[in-house]
DNA sequence: TCTGGGGTCCTTAATCTA
DNA sequence: TCTGTAGATTAAGGACCC
């Protein structure tokens, strides 16, 4: 007797397009068909969160600077983002992620890993289950959503990128190699900026081509975790896992300025806010940690990071506040006007620390509503002006939105 | 071009300790 | 006690993602 092979596991991948641009073209009529870039405001610091299709017609797309999206499309609508609605509508689009299967992972506020295992006969084939999340989430929120099924996370994803807008795409196991064969290896996960310079140097243009690199040889250039990382991608190799709840690894808080600063007292009482906002945080969150992260960054965005470990887990302000002082006053960083101060706190104690699903909508309304009350804070007190925020939420992603 | 905010993971180097 | 070594821990920075 042998043992009946395990059954076909099927993992969706669920995106909104252009979410808060979308939301918005939805709510306001009047902006659809138009080019709109929602994020910083044009004429500040800040970058693009999400854009339109209409707008990426102009090349514009997310993380890009404001200034540049402005030169770009300066007839485009622009718009400040919402998080309060997005999240809204979030929870909406997650409910319906819900009613198809329980296994839900949250990626980000419009993004999920579906576990869509065994619902052959509850629902039928994965492109019957695919039709049904696009017709729900259209159903629920009138908007529209990109759907992959694969048989792992890694092909869900490219499934869902590759159909983009509105797109379903099911890509079969035995499919798998020759749907990956001729993609452009910047689509594989985790290969940034830097990695692509190292394969256009070594004229690695498609998957294919990166598939037929000896692992030693890709070793050697990347080290061994990348190379793994990146070879097993080449196959189609990639785990079929969908884990619901994720639990956060640390807490942060950072500004940018409108101008740089060089004011001590300014940055003090700057840092004191962003330590308080932290510490509140920790606590709604039942969190204590003990490795405290002071963040700088100057002009030429140039970054630095200095930590320290306590010697006891905390979650008060006046701990965290003063552990940031010291750093930002006796470590070695360079004496100059600073563009960005940031506060972190990580390393939770392993003890009395309830975790908490990190992408949960109470949070994100509870975090937004405590973000614009900071900001009023510090203006009230600086000045308008005083800080610039540019888009919250998600960007810095290439093609996205 | 001129680059926000909030995260994770990985690599490397320095330091501590057995 | 001194020296060398190896592994663990701490700290900093880079790359990447949403």
């Amino acid at each position: 007797m042998t043992a009946a092979p395990p059954p076909q596991r099927w993992v969706g991948h669920a995106d909104i397009d252009a979410f808060y641009a979308s939301v918005e073209q939805r709510d306001h009529p009047e902006y659809r068909g138009r080019p709109v870039v929602v994020g910083a405001m044009p004429g500040r610091r800040g970058v693009v969160a999400a854009a339109s299709y209409e707008a990426r017609v102009y090349g514009i797309h997310s993380a890009m600077p404001i200034a540049e999206a402005y030169r770009r499309c300066p007839d485009a609508v622009y718009l400040r983002p919402d998080m309060d609605k997005y999240s809204r509508v979030s929870h909406e689009i997650f409910q319906v992620f819900g009613s198809v299967t329980p296994v839900v992972e949250p990626v980000s506020i419009d993004e999920a890993y579906l576990d869509l295992s065994g619902l052959a006969k509850l629902i039928g084939t994965p492109e019957d289950i695919g039709r049904k999340i696009k017709h729900d989430v259209r159903d629920a929120t009138g908007l529209d959503v990109s759907v992959g099924i694969g048989p792992n996370r890694l092909i869900a994803k490219l499934a869902s990128e590759h159909r983009k807008p509105d797109g379903l795409m099911v890509v079969k196991p035995d499919e798998v190699l020759d749907f990956l064969a001729p993609m452009p290896v910047a689509n594989l996960r985790g290969l940034g900026r830097q990695t692509q310079k190292t394969f256009s140097r070594l004229e690695i243009k498609t998957v294919a081509q990166l598939r037929a690199i000896p692992l030693r040889y890709l070793e050697e250039i990347l080290g061994r975790s990348a190379a793994a990382k990146f070879h097993n991608q080449a196959l189609g190799i990639a785990s079929a896992d969908v884990i619901p709840e994720r639990h956060r690894k640390s807490i942060s808080k950072e500004t940018t300025f409108g101008e740089d600063v060089g004011d001590h007292r300014v940055l003090h009482d700057v840092l004191h806010q962003l330590a308080a906002d932290v510490a509140a945080k920790a606590r709604r969150e039942g969190l204590s940690g003990t490795v405290v992260t002071l963040k700088i960054r100057y002009t030429g965005f140039e970054t630095h990071t200095r930590q320290h470990k306590l010697a006891t887990p905390t979650h008060d302000e006046r701990v965290i506040f003063k552990e940031a002082r010291t750093l930002l006053q006796h470590s070695d960083l360079p004496k100059r006007p600073v563009r960005l101060i940031g506060v972190g706190i990580s390393d939770w104690a392993k003890e009395g620390s309830t975790q908490t699903d990190l992408f949960s909508p109470s949070i994100n309304r509870e975090k937004n509503a405590r973000l614009l009350q900071t900001l009023d804070e510090i203006e009230d007190r600086f000045g308008k002006g005083t800080l610039q925020l540019g888009g919250t939420g998600k960007a810095n992603t290439r093609n996205r939105h």
